[in-house]
DNA sequence: TTCCGACAGTGGGGTCGCAAT
DNA sequence: ATTGCGACCCCACTATCGGAA
């Protein structure tokens, strides 16, 4: 198959807002694929690569040579490059990278070209992704979509399981199974503001365990063979040695676990969340790093124990394996009950030793792996400040013409100016958008760099955020975490607008 | 008919490793 | 030595579609 096919299926899809066009489009074409390029399309049309990434970005893509008229690329070849250019390493490499995106662009038409910089990207904004193709698949297939749904969540990659079932049918999906070794897609949790909420969601007696600001881990054990995955199920075994000597400690040889890992200070209470993630990514000099940051593993489900798959099985039954597998001092403190006051005096202690806060568990809920599951819902505590407007950025995409990302600071006193703490674009709606766009383009001031544009710090907005960490990038040397718009604040001036102070206090 | 779950999209700060400067 | 880039860790929120209620 050729390129452009995917290309005009890509457009066909983006045109249409209606799921359900999508979908058909989307199976129209995977009817009359080849087997040996399903993986390819699947994986392009759902905006991933076969080779995941291939070190090639945004400045990659600059300035593409002149397009060809007719469209001659097969998946295969250009598929083939792409993997060349994965493979390039040293130094050197980014010439030879560079002159391979050349070749490779040079023997595409512009809608090809296009098509594939947005895919190279991670910006297909095709409004189709795993969810949709999932559905695609089982409609050229013939298969329910439930069945390719589950299949995913025992592989991971849809591309592999999409050209499966088109190949072979339902016994090909019936196949995948939970495999020791290989990451599946972790359980994620909603969420909400506050305890009594998330227990009137999930109704009668509900496990609450702490939710610890780490790094979450999946790890894997069969024989003397561990392995630890990431969310996004990344191998990072070599990583965290600690981790692999505590599974390998455990007398069950055949288990797959999910968990957290963290750097904890010497007196027990976490580091900050920089502190642990910055541990996790270092793969030179492991042995170093880990004398000054040594990491702690909490663990709070069990997927497989001894032989016996467990993502089926009540959330409760799970956790009776887990504790039967894994000592007391590995597994996450955790509570079961149905009271409000007793749940959120859980919540407190959470907090008060340091932790980002609980998560709130049905006991019947299956493990639905890769799923915002309803049966996990997360409780984190919420603070605002009352912030000012320093300056907006033009948004991209669906926001294209508004005025989006908004620079915020704190005032402070000691020089009548303020100080910048980051920015946002959350929490806004298509109406505020539309009127802030309006008020800031009045209040524009000073120098514009076509991207951002500075207004006069007049507008005071409430701003919510999970902490204050520190910061090289800003000159107040802390930045907000997770700051999004709860609402502007038209009542309050400038002036009134809350202080460096205020937030350095909360930086601890 | 209304409600709500799932999905896609729009981006945030920080860190590491690598190649280029 | 420093800088820029890619990748990945943490992540919140809104709009929309379409099936469930």
């Amino acid at each position: 198959m050729l390129l452009i096919d995917l290309a005009r299926t890509s457009a066909a899809v983006a045109a249409s807002s209606a799921r359900l066009a999508k979908i058909t489009h989307l199976a129209e074409l995977l009817g009359r694929i080849e087997p040996d390029e399903a993986e390819i399309a699947i994986a392009y049309l759902s905006g991933e690569l076969p080779q995941r990434n291939i070190g090639v970005g945004l400045a990659g893509l600059q300035d593409p040579p002149e397009p060809r008229l007719a469209a001659t690329a097969t998946l295969r070849q250009v598929n083939d490059l792409l993997s060349r250019i994965k493979a390039q390493a040293g130094p050197g490499s980014q010439t030879a990278r560079r002159a391979l995106i050349v070749e490779l662009f040079g023997a595409l038409t512009r809608q090809e070209q296009m098509f594939l910089s947005r895919l190279l990207r991670g910006e297909l904004r095709q409004g189709a992704l795993d969810g949709v193709m999932i559905e695609a698949i089982a409609k050229a297939a013939g298969l329910p979509s439930a069945e390719v749904r589950r299949a995913l969540t025992l592989r991971g990659w849809l591309p592999a399981v999409g050209a499966a079932a088109l190949s072979d049918g339902i016994a090909a999906l019936h196949a995948f199974h939970l495999e020791v070794g290989r990451p599946v897609s972790p359980m994620l949790a909603q969420s909400t503001t506050s305890i009594p909420a998330a227990l009137s969601k999930l109704g009668g007696p509900v496990a609450i365990e702490w939710k610890l600001d780490g790094v979450r881990v999946q790890a894997h054990r069969s024989g003397d063979e561990v392995s630890v995955f990431t969310r996004t199920l990344d191998d990072i075994t070599a990583q965290v040695p600690e981790l692999v000597e505590a599974v390998g400690a455990l007398p069950s040889r055949d288990l797959v676990l999910d968990g957290e890992v963290i750097a904890l200070r010497p007196d027990g209470r976490p580091e900050p969340f920089q502190v642990t993630s910055g541990r996790v990514s270092s793969r030179i000099d492991v042995s170093t790093v880990r004398g000054k940051v040594p990491l702690s593993v909490f663990f709070f489900d069990a997927l497989r124990v001894d032989g016996a798959d467990l993502l089926d099985l009540p959330g409760e039954v799970r956790h009776v394996a887990l504790t039967g597998a894994v000592p007391a001092e590995l597994v996450i403190p955790r509570m079961v009950t149905d009271d409000v006051t007793a749940g959120e005096a859980f919540f407190k202690d959470a907090i008060r030793s340091g932790h980002e806060g609980v998560v709130v568990k049905s006991l019947q809920t299956p493990y639905a792996a890769g799923r915002r599951g309803a049966g996990w819902i997360k409780v984190k505590p919420r603070h605002t400040l009352d912030l000012v407007v320093l300056a907006a950025e033009w948004g991209h995409g669906r926001r294209e013409g508004k005025l989006s990302n908004l620079h915020l600071g704190a005032r402070d006193p000691a020089t009548g100016g303020f100080v910048m703490l980051g920015k946002t674009f959350k929490g806004l709606t298509d109406e505020l958008l539309a009127w802030q766009t309006e008020r800031f383009l009045g209040l524009a001031e000073g120098p514009t760099d076509g991207w951002t544009v500075a207004v006069r710090p007049e507008l005071v907005v409430e701003i919510a955020f999970d902490g204050v960490q520190q910061s090289s990038r800003y000159p107040g040397g802390m930045a907000l975490r997770f700051a999004r718009v709860i609402r502007y604040r038209p009542d309050k001036n400038a002036d009134q607008a809350d202080t460096v102070e205020m937030v350095r206090a909360l930086l601890l």
